[in-house]
RNA sequence: GGGCCUGUAGCUCAAUUGGUUAGAGCAGAGCGCUCAUAACGCUUUGGUUGGGGGUUCGAGUCCCUCCGGGCCUACCA
């Protein structure tokens, strides 16, 4: 038994996630860590909202309300949602939380006692309407090098040009569209994150088999042009985490915040501290997770991020942990995702294009979009939602050939036999050759599981559903039946043992679905199967079960026709 | 502009990292079965691996080039 720590990338507070949000990194991070659970493993698995930053403020600003109250009402949104699509979180915490101020706050003085902290002064752009300084994509103007009037200050989207603030003609708040806007001096703290770059780059050179998109990006950022660029880590903004060096005031950072950078991926710790609080355990619950020199030494680390969140993972999270000194986990292994396009374009939150997450529970159960985003997740390149496809896979997959199998063993036995196993007869050479075909799949499974190869997976599982249908087609029970009924009795009870199988090592992908399985089984033993042989022979004759409500119901050409027009324009 | 990823059957994806005849699922065609959600099983039709050139005994895989798709480029997070 391994103990496994797990984080997801934060989903940000301002709105709902789609359902590309979803698929990478909240969806394939629960898979591992119910499989890890099932496997016997001590897991803990950690999400949390990530609260600050520009956006949350304007987000509540729309919304008329105070940041604060915002931020809390969408915390108990995402995480209801989070529910609905049974995502296994130990904590979903809040990076706005008291145990995140203090730990980033210690962070940053342990930083600057070790020299890895500078103060910057520099001039930006400040909105006088706004009462805020702007970021850079916040200010809107003409291109001076293609004359396009909506060219944001960081890059004109429609020449690509590279952009300063100061380069645009007749600059404005991308917010207020006030031309009131100064450039004022500010004094900002610099992580020194090219101090440490040969540290980070040994450290990236040591990691094995991480995905070929992780360490790509880390090298890019590492050795493209004049190589790791310090970054600043503060921000002239109201909602954020004082800056302060652990407990003590910092001077002349006074009413400034820590970057939502910063502070983000420190709450995966500071979460896990929410956690320990919440269960009334005290520090060293949390501390045995995080802390080698109070028994994390024997921890497995695993990050779930999308792509775009690789920089922060493998430079900057890690520089923070590793300049403050002290002996603090760092991550083994990272697993980052490509981006689910929708129909023919991008997911996109801002314009409202695609499905969300409260849109898709609305429509049908978790299980229908936990089987098909994650046999379909974008880890080799970006893939694509369409509905088409996802009507075809549910159904074929889901309704006929897991679904019907359930429903045509357990009608059969029910008519015939009665709803307990059925006594008589034996297994033989046929069900010997099934259970070498399951257990063989089954290690390739387990295999890919472990290996977090969630498509593979995904097809294992699938072929080892057909397995069992392959069985009922050869020794055709029904036929048996009426000149060998004890024979036919044993192929049911195979048959029946197999649902209760199926349940177990397909509870990662659809835990609703198999819960109703193990339910109509009449067994609450979810331990994992260590043969095919042990599994099958389980549930004895005479145990009673009761035959289920259908698993799935198929999308019907109609309902895909709605939903392709409910869905074709802006939410 | 620079960097990285990517292009394989009508569709979604594989291919043990350079090694026999490029494989699955879906869709299509045919047959079988009748327990079951018109479900299941078997057989089968689909590929000049984006185009061109090169290296090699051997290339989907490596190199060059052209074409298409995507991401990142440090103040969105």
């Amino acid at each position: 038994m391994a103990r496994i720590l797990i984080t997801s990338a934060l989903p940000y507070i301002n709105g709902i996630k789609h359902l590309g949000n979803l698929v990478g990194s909240q969806l394939p991070a629960d898979l591992y860590a119910r499989y890890s659970r099932a496997r016997g493993h001590e897991v803990m698995f950690i999400c949390a909202t990530d609260e600050h930053g520009t956006p949350a403020e304007l987000a509540a600003a729309k919304a008329g309300k105070p940041v604060a109250d915002y931020c809390a009402e969408m915390h108990d949104v995402q995480a209801e949602l989070a529910r609905g699509f049974r995502l296994s979180f130990d904590h979903y915490g809040r990076s706005s939380s008291q145990r995140n101020h203090m730990l980033t706050q210690h962070l940053a003085g342990k930083l600057a006692d070790a020299g890895l902290i500078s103060e910057v002064s520099e001039k930006q752009v400040y909105s006088n309407a706004d009462g805020r300084f702007l970021p850079d994509r916040y200010i809107e103007g003409t291109c001076p090098n293609c004359g396009y009037d909506r060219a944001r200050g960081d890059q004109c989207e429609n020449c690509t040009k590279q952009l300063a603030p100061t380069d645009l003609i007749n600059p404005r708040s991308a917010i207020s569209g006030s031309t009131d806007l100064e450039v004022r001096e500010t004094k900002h703290l610099f992580l020194r994150q090219s101090n440490m770059r040969d540290r980070l780059d040994q450290w990236i050179d040591s990691q094995r088999n991480w995905p070929i998109l992780t360490t790509s990006i880390a090298k890019k950022w590492l050795h493209d042009g004049d190589g790791l660029q310090d970054r600043g880590i503060t921000r002239d903004l109201d909602w954020g985490i004082p800056v302060r060096k652990g407990t003590e005031d910092w001077p002349g950072m006074e009413g400034k915040v820590f970057y939502v950078w910063f502070d983000a991926p420190i709450e995966y710790i500071a979460a896990t501290a929410e956690w320990a609080d919440a269960q009334g355990f005290d520090d060293s619950a949390w501390q045995r997770w995080w802390r080698t020199d109070l028994g994390a030494d024997d921890v497995r680390y695993v990050q779930f991020m999308g792509k775009d969140n690789v920089p922060f993972h493998t430079l900057g999270f890690p520089a923070t942990l590793m300049g403050s000194g002290e002996p603090w986990k760092l991550v083994d292994y990272i697993k980052s995702f490509n981006y689910l396009n929708y129909d023919g374009g991008q997911f996109s939150t801002s314009q409202g294009r695609g499905v969300f997450m409260d849109q898709a529970l609305a429509i049908l159960p978790a299980d229908y979009w936990r089987w098909w985003l994650l046999s379909h997740a974008p880890e080799s390149s970006d893939s694509e939602f369409t509905w088409e496809n996802f009507q075809a896979s549910v159904n074929k997959d889901l309704a006929d050939v897991l679904g019907n199998l359930v429903s045509r063993v357990t009608k059969f036995c029910r008519s015939k036999f009665g709803e307990a196993l059925p006594e008589g007869g034996s297994y033989g050479d046929r069900e010997a050759a099934l259970m070498d075909a399951l257990n063989t799949r089954l290690r390739a499974y387990e295999t890919h599981m472990e290996g977090m190869e969630i498509r593979k997976s995904a097809a294992d599982l699938r072929a080892l559903w057909v397995l069992g249908n392959e069985y009922l087609q050869d020794a055709a029970p029904w036929s048996v039946f009426k000149s060998d009924p004890e024979q036919a009795a044993a192929q049911i009870r195979l048959a029946l043992n197999l649902i209760r199988f199926y349940a177990i090592i397909s509870r990662p992908f659809i835990p609703d679905a198999t819960a109703s399985m193990m339910a109509a089984m009449n067994c609450d033993d979810w331990s994992w199967p260590e043969s095919a042989a042990d599994a099958l022979t389980h549930l004895d004759a005479g145990h009673a079960f009761s035959v289920p409500d259908v698993l799935f119901t198929k999308i019907t050409d109609e309902n895909r026709a709605d939903w392709e027009a409910q869905f074709s324009g802006q939410r």
